[in-house]
Order: C-alpha cells, then structure tokens, then sequence
DNA sequence: GTTCATAGCTAATGATATTAGTTTTCATCA
DNA sequence: TGATGAAAACTAATATCATTAGCTATGAAC
C-alpha cells in the first residue's frame, strides 16, 4: 500500500478544516482526522510537524479564503468608498458566519502566532479602501479601528455575546456607518 | 486526613484562573491544578463537575472582576459623558492587559455558553454611560458598537494581529473617540 | 463510644499526541 | 530484466489527560 502518496498536504489541511467547522477545534483529534483521509496518524507527521503546525496550515487557509472572499466583494462594489468599505465589511462579516470555527482559530487564539506576510495581505488592501474614504493620514489608525469593530462584533456574535436580540444584520451596518462617519468628520 | 475540607471552591477557582494565566488555558491540567491545592485530581469532582464546569466559574469569576475595574473607574471619573466613557473603556482595556488568557477565556471561545445575568451586570451600566452620550433610543445597539470595538481592540492586540508598530495606547484613544464622536453627529 | 456523612484517596479506563522502528511500494538504473 | 533505495505508509509503545468507581480515614452528633 505505502509509497504512490495516498494524501497531500492541501487534503490534509481542508480536511482538517472541515472537520474543524463540523466539530469544532477541541473535538478534532489526529486519530480520526487521519482515518478520514484513509490513513494512520502517524502518517500526518510527514507532512506537518505536529498538530499546532497542522492548525497554523489552517490557518494559513482561512485567512486566503477571507482575503478572496473580500476582494471579490471589493471588486464588485461601487467606486463610492462608503459604499466599498460597508461591501468589503459586510463580505467579511459573511465569511465569518460561514466558517465561524476556523474563523475564531485564525484570529481569536492567544497562543497562536499569526503570519505577517498572510496579515499584510489581509490588511493592505482594506487600509487601501479606508484611505479613499478619510485619508492616507493616520489610515493605518483608522484601518485598526474598523478591523477592531468589525472582528469585534462578529466575535461577539459568534460567542454568543449579544443575547438581548435586535436586528443583528442591521445593527452590523448602523455601527459601521458611525464608525465611518466620526471617521470622516474628525479628519476634515 | 479526610473531612476538614482542604479546600474550598472559590481557592480552586481562584487557583485555576492564576495558574491559566501564569501558562495558558490548554496547559492547565487537573492533576497540576490538584497538586497546587495538595489535593488529587479526583477531588476536584466534589466540587466541579468536570473541566467545563470549573473554566465556567473561572469564567465567572473573570466577569466580575472586569466589572468591579469598569465601576470603580467609571465612579472615579468625570461626570462628562464622554470622559466617562472614555475612562470606562481605558479601565476595561488594561484590565484585558493584565489578565489577558482569562479575559480571552470568558469572552472569546466560542464553546462557551455565556452566562447571561453575568452578561448583564457587564453590560448594564455601560449601557447607562452610553445613553448619557448619545441617548436612550438605539442606546443598545451604540452600545453593542462601542463594546465591538473595544473589545476587537483588545482582542487583536492579544492575538498579536497588530504587527506594524506604533503606540497603541494613542490609537486606542482616537478611535474611541471617533466612534463616540460618530455616534453623537448621527443621533443628533 | 458508636454511627455516619464528608472529603479525600487509590486504581483503572479510554482517549490523545507523539516517537521509534518496520514494512511495503515503485521508479530508477545497471 | 532485476536489484536498489528512497518514499510513504504502518505497528507498537509511551506519557499525559480527564473521568469514573470504589475505598478509607476523619470527626461531629447522639
């Protein structure tokens, strides 16, 4: 049986993202990670060394999948740069609905250390946008507060920290528009 | 040596939230956990019912104490609304600092079934300082975008998501200030 | 002085990540 | 064509956990 490769490091690694989102981050043991892909677990060794350098492949994933999930949006989105970055957020917040587990293990995880070239790439397209709208000074300070709120608040969301109800949907636009109009105002 | 309890369950919990602090939540063990009380591990199901169960009042524990640091700060400061936010959220920050793996713990797993009275007692008075800014109609909802942002802030700082330099203190400040300065133009 | 609930203990189980060493396959080259 | 060797899997073993079951010692109450 051994030797024609059975699996690659890209199955292994979506494989692993999938169970993660099926079952969550804690219930994801090698053992039967590896018995979904057809293999022992051991085997996964020689392709990642140990299970926190699966999880930071993972991670590695899910933050593409977010920075494709915003330039689409991006790129489809009005010339408005209003307009663009509530787009661009709105993506984002989607994208964290859609994969809420290996969301919060990409950017919610203390003992994790996140990429930089992978942060950049999250990061400069987005200050790209905030700079349109209030300016390229002080864009990487206006750039870190929207990411705050925004990450915030679908943290929030998916930790079950808003229990008093409401219009979620709407409340998500309400507080992106204030946050981008003080935005505005305060660098006019 | 049984009967005169050697422990109680506020010293285990007590124990448990240094020890996650000193190491991390996931190298907290039972046994090490047990052995730091000079009990076993077996007894601590006489007053927890499992690991869950014990990180739930350590979670417990955590709301509190961020509670009490936002009302004293909150009592101590001005009676400008805005200085009173402001200090309000500067006290919730560096208490996030000081007990950065608890704070992540009770506010940022998305396992975790939030306990909703400890919920209420966080976010109440916040919501009262809210109200005084900006107003009592749609006062959840700015107060739901404060604590977004606030708390994505800091939860970004502790995963190390803000590689590229610069005084974070300041930041902080200006886009608290943006967002409550956006907040008052558009209910006005 | 006996009784009995209490608070701890020991021992065992099952799951887990990880390591060491072994076996099978097949592409390459003599 | 047949031997060789690296690749890719495997088995077996270890150490660490959380958790459960059942036992033992303490001391308060009658």
């Amino acid at each position: 049986m051994p030797y024609p490769a059975q699996v690659t490091p890209e199955r292994i690694v979506e494989q692993a993202a999938d169970m993660i989102e099926a079952e969550g981050v804690d219930a994801l043991s090698l053992g039967r990670l590896a018995n979904a892909l057809g293999i022992k677990a051991p085997s996964l060794y020689r392709y990642f060394d140990g299970k926190t350098a699966l999880l930071r492949a993972v991670n590695l994933l899910t933050n593409e999948r977010l920075v494709s999930a915003m330039h689409t949006a991006g790129d489809a989105a009005a010339h408005d740069a209003h307009d663009r970055l509530l787009t661009m957020m709105r993506a984002y917040r989607v994208f964290a609905h859609t994969r809420p587990a290996a969301y919060m293990l990409a950017y919610g995880d203390t003992t994790a250390q996140p990429d930089p070239d992978a942060l950049l790439a999250l990061a400069l397209p987005l200050q790209a946008a905030v700079a349109a709208w209030s300016g390229e000074a002080g864009s990487l300070t206006a750039l870190r507060g929207l990411w705050a709120l925004v990450h915030g608040y679908v943290a929030l969301e998916l930790t079950h920290n808003f229990q008093r109800g409401g219009d979620l949907d709407a409340t998500f636009d309400q507080i992106v528009h204030v946050y981008l109009a003080g935005l505005k105002m305060l660098t006019e």
